[in-house]
DNA sequence: CGAAACAAAAGTGTATACACTTTACACCAT
DNA sequence: ATGGTGTAAAGTGTATACACTTTTGTTTCG
């Protein structure tokens, strides 16, 4: 059981979904996205359903799918689950860092800095949340990194829109700080920095922005 | 879209998972599942892909789907992230706990108690399990509490088991220290509690034991 | 004009059909 | 007996069909 077609689909429309590409509250059609993957119907529901339960996508029942739009409580929520899980996992992360860990981090800030630098929205975007996917899968615990790569999409959903260029700098800052912290193996300062850092993205966020509709074509082009 | 058939159909299986009626590795045929619940293959199949992203089957391609048997690692990654969640969420509880919610927790006591009297094993496993989804209810973060719940059930389809009534006993006592500590608002001690709860039901895993295949209809009859 | 009522179009929900893969088993050769 | 081979049965993967619901647009009446 269970394609790779279906994960392709998922794929698709959550990087199409966190990069604003398909705003929320956009309508998903089933045939309009069969149409546009060339698959049936059926695969399509399948990958909703996915989406749904990954909270990128909310289904009303005859009525559709429709890009999530996360409440204001809900996003301070989900980023009240980040704080919990990070500063514990920096925390572990510090407990058996390694030469070798410290390095794969410095060079994905590498990463950061050029997606910034080269204006690439999408990429920075996507860049800044694997940083933390990086320290989770770094820290040793598969189903801590899983759960927190779901998390970090829905946060991504809740934050792109009001991403600028200099909050992404910054973002990017804290990190290098963050690293610093971390070869120096020096728990209480990386833990504190890492929850200063997210309590720093979470007060960038402007519930109150407008969010038009989006066509799906134009989209996923 | 969605409808509730699948959702009851999740709701059974996972019931049948967690409570060992289901053994893992036990194969779970399409055809006999929709036989069963009198629907067609199309809702068996959506139920099973959304268990299979609640981590409680395991989909293998073109083979069909399994009720998973977690490695030692895994459950033991499980059972971090649940400290990692928990001992925050505790603190969260101190912070905002009103004499309604102490009572509501005591209520959940009481049942456990009474299930644990009346040697009803699956009642009192699914219990001692809602405790702590109860309990991230009350801390006012539904997101916190969604989560917790499929880590929980994660945890009851490794845990049960090797539950025995003794274990479920000493499960209890310790929920009620934590309810203590709790409504006398020491939020040091009941974070303490609370990690130490989780460890000891983490080392009372045996992970050498023999798990047989079931017959599914023998399973949810 | 504006609102209610109806009909057509579009869309979702479930079942079924069919191709393709895996599994089971009998048959043959060694 | 044993091991390999081929064929039939069973099972999964995807597409399609059809009933039912929602949406939309039009007509009619106030």
């Amino acid at each position: 059981m269970e394609s790779s077609s279906t994960q392709l689909i998922v794929q698709a429309l959550t990087k199409a979904i966190v990069e604003h590409r398909l705003h929320p509250g956009s309508k998903l059609a089933e045939q309009k996205l069969a149409d546009h993957f060339g698959v049936s119907r059926t695969l399509v529901r399948q990958a909703l359903l996915q989406l749904s339960q990954h909270q990128l996508v909310r289904l009303e029942p005859a009525r559709g799918a429709f890009v999530s739009a996360p409440s204001a409580v809900e996003a301070r929520q989900v980023f009240a689950v980040r704080r919990m899980l990070e500063s514990e996992m920096t925390r572990a992360f510090v407990r058996q860092a390694t030469p070798a860990k410290i390095r794969a981090l410095r060079e994905h800030l590498a990463q950061e800095k050029r997606a910034i630098d080269s204006e690439d929205a999408p990429g920075r975007t996507e860049l800044l949340g694997d940083f933390h996917v990086r320290l989770a899968e770094l820290s040793g615990n598969d189903v801590l990194a899983q759960l927190l790569s779901q998390l970090i999409s829905r946060c991504a959903l809740i934050t792109l829109m009001y991403q600028t260029r200099s909050a992404a700098e910054h973002s990017n800052d804290e990190h290098v700080d963050i690293v610093r912290a971390l070869a120096a193996r020096d728990e209480t300062l990386a833990v504190r920095l890492m929850n200063e850092h997210l309590l720093h993205v979470e007060e960038n966020l402007a519930f109150d922005r407008k969010v038009p509709s989006n066509d799906i074509s134009t989209a996923l082009s």
